[in-house]
DNA sequence: CCCAATAATGACATCGGTGTCATGACATCG
DNA sequence: CGATGTCATGACACCGATGTCATTATTGGG
């Protein structure tokens, strides 16, 4: 590969001139601009990252970390694409900033984590994102002190600088939401009890029963999920046949995840019942290609993973530039609520003023 | 950032004894060793990737384009899992080869392939993937002669180096096991014409049916998707409608994509049909998400979007090595059907015959 | 016991850019 | 008209590693 002394050679002018014209960074003839330029299209030359690295010490890489790429587990799971969603917000920031990004993955193991690290601090990353599967709390090893790091779908105890989902608020709006369109018996199938997310869910459904004055019943909600994929679908049948046989069963379904709504839906229809005249039902994720593609489509939450990459880029660079505080604790995002035909409005709510509440 | 110099000076060596230790390429003192050793600890020395590379002229990097990480269009599709499994594959070679994957997104617009191509070789990449978000004919800029090239999941007319999905094969396969399985009458709804898998497909069905001596039925035929999105669940409901109508209806639906049968499932059982009993139903692509979570679940063929990735790294660290060449032509890969409860065996298949003709 | 091979280490040049400083040619101003 | 400033360009050192070659100490073979 050509390089700047060819060119100038080429050019007939020196080394130092052709980096004038590269960077612009100081006047130049125009007819040896135009020399320079004719000799870097002659020769296909390509300035070389690594040498302009060595004396400016910017690489202009930021590096991410996932699981996304190899996640070996869950089979069934959405299968990265949270961190997909997650990854595309943070381009989104990165992109125009003109730095570039280094993405590598865990290869579902944890212990590659201190490795990745490595190669990234060898190639001199200005920042690090550490991207997680789902909301969970995670330790990291140290990073050195020079490299700022932002957590992204997850937290931990040192108090490193995080974007987290705001499960708790998604919960309560959508509830909120489905009290407001007439319903008062609402039963909540839970993803499992160790994640985050649940316990978070659980408060935000309660939340919302509270506000509204609605007694929490805790035979309405059943765990939907199992610590292993194994008989999944019988324990949800179990739980909905649990639910349904109450004195006063309820009108709608709240789900774990519209990945549960997805085989909620099946169960209930092999049952007989027709959605949603008989019974609504509401997910959580707005993971589109389930949530607008089932029939009627499904009334979710959406998880705000695109605004969560977009905050965590933005917070990175504030970090690398100098200007964010290391300690300013965890971002808490909130999604909105995606209004579909799975639930009956069994009265007409005061829309207008729940999107005060969304937007306050 | 400490350089070697430091740690030479902390060791009390000379730099060149310091890289030795951390390459081994030539003997080094047990007591040298030990203090070099402890030095790099003691400092948080790691050494910097672009220095080594001015030497070597070897980056370690390979450069992934793709559109994964922001697909604007299409909002309901997909939605980049299939450039995710690829990368994985890829990622499942490249990692052990001791290469970084470095990953740019086109950000949906493809006049952002050239800067990003740019960058790439800025970097000094060893090789390039260009991933492409469905089966297509692309035509990317020129790249150096010296940094190869390997098309996935595309091709072009250059005959540049491609590794591309058997959908001819692999609707054949789907429907020669639906043949074995006792139907006769196969409807197909298809995906937009223009889409390469759609004229591939079709072929591979009437293979399947040409080879069991069933004549082809052009009223089974219909299109199931339209250009754009919007009517889409009408047009499906239009064709299936026409289907079910004729004299001699179909005993089970070919779907152009999962995503499209979670709909027939819909649409189907607002008809008042139970699946499998009254109908079957197959798709393509063994999106897990949806083939495994509907209810029943979905018999459908995979789409290898992972073994195409593998084959595509290899492929590119063939050119890289220089074993490869560049005019061997596209690598055409096959993916197993995957035989669900969507289907009723209407009798009772030969399939040891069948899994020969899988695996030949 | 001498010579050769091997171990262990360092000095120095080099990779491909860019920062610093110097230089000469003009242009402008008081 | 001389002093000063800007333009346009080049010489040279430097960033942080490593390849080459040189140097000294040690070991083994004949």
């Amino acid at each position: 590969m050509a390089t700047i002394y060819d060119v100038a050679k080429a050019a007939k002018v020196s080394p130092k001139t052709v980096s004038r014209v590269l960077n612009g960074d100081a006047p130049v003839g125009k007819e040896t601009r135009d020399a320079v330029n004719a000799a870097i299209a002659a020769l296909g030359y390509v300035p070389s990252n690594a040498a302009r690295m060595m004396r400016s010490n910017k690489s202009g890489l930021i590096g991410v970390i996932t699981g996304a790429i190899s996640v070996t587990s869950e089979p069934e799971q959405p299968a990265g694409l949270p961190e997909l969603l997650l990854v595309r917000g943070i381009q989104h920031i990165i992109g125009p900033s003109g730095k570039t990004l280094m993405i590598a993955d865990t290869g579902g193991s944890r212990e590659r984590v201190p490795d990745l690290i490595k190669t990234f601090l060898e190639h001199r990353v200005e920042g690090l994102i550490y991207v997680a599967e789902y909301h969970q709390k995670v330790s990291l090893p140290p990073v050195t002190d020079d490299t700022p790091l932002v957590l992204t779908n997850c937290f931990d105890d040192a108090g490193t600088p995080a974007v987290v989902p705001d499960d708790r608020r998604g919960q309560h709006d959508l509830v909120a939401r489905l009290i407001a369109a007439g319903h008062e018996r609402i039963a909540y199938l839970t993803l499992r009890e160790e994640i985050v997310a649940t316990s978070l869910r659980k408060a935000g459904y309660r939340d919302a029963l509270a506000e509204a004055g609605i007694p929490y019943d805790p035979a309405l909600v059943q765990r939907g999920e199992l610590d292993s994929p194994e008989g999944e679908t019988q324990v949800l049948w179990a739980a909905i046949d649990r639910i349904l046989r109450l004195p006063n069963p309820p009108t709608v379904f709240c789900c774990g995840n519209d990945r549960q709504a997805l085989k909620v839906y099946g169960i209930l229809r092999s049952r007989g019942m027709r959605l949603p005249e008989d019974i609504s039902v509401a997910g959580y994720d707005n993971y589109r290609l389930i949530a607008e593609t089932l029939l009627p489509p499904l009334t979710t939450v959406e998880l705000p993973y695109t605004a969560m990459g977009v905050r965590a880029a933005e917070r990175l660079l504030e970090l690398i530039s100098g200007e964010g505080r290391e300690d300013a604790g965890p971002d808490i995002v909130a999604g909105p609520v995606h209004w579909r035909g799975s639930v009956t409005e069994r009265r007409s709510p005061n829309v207008s003023q729940l999107k005060l509440v969304r937007e306050d």
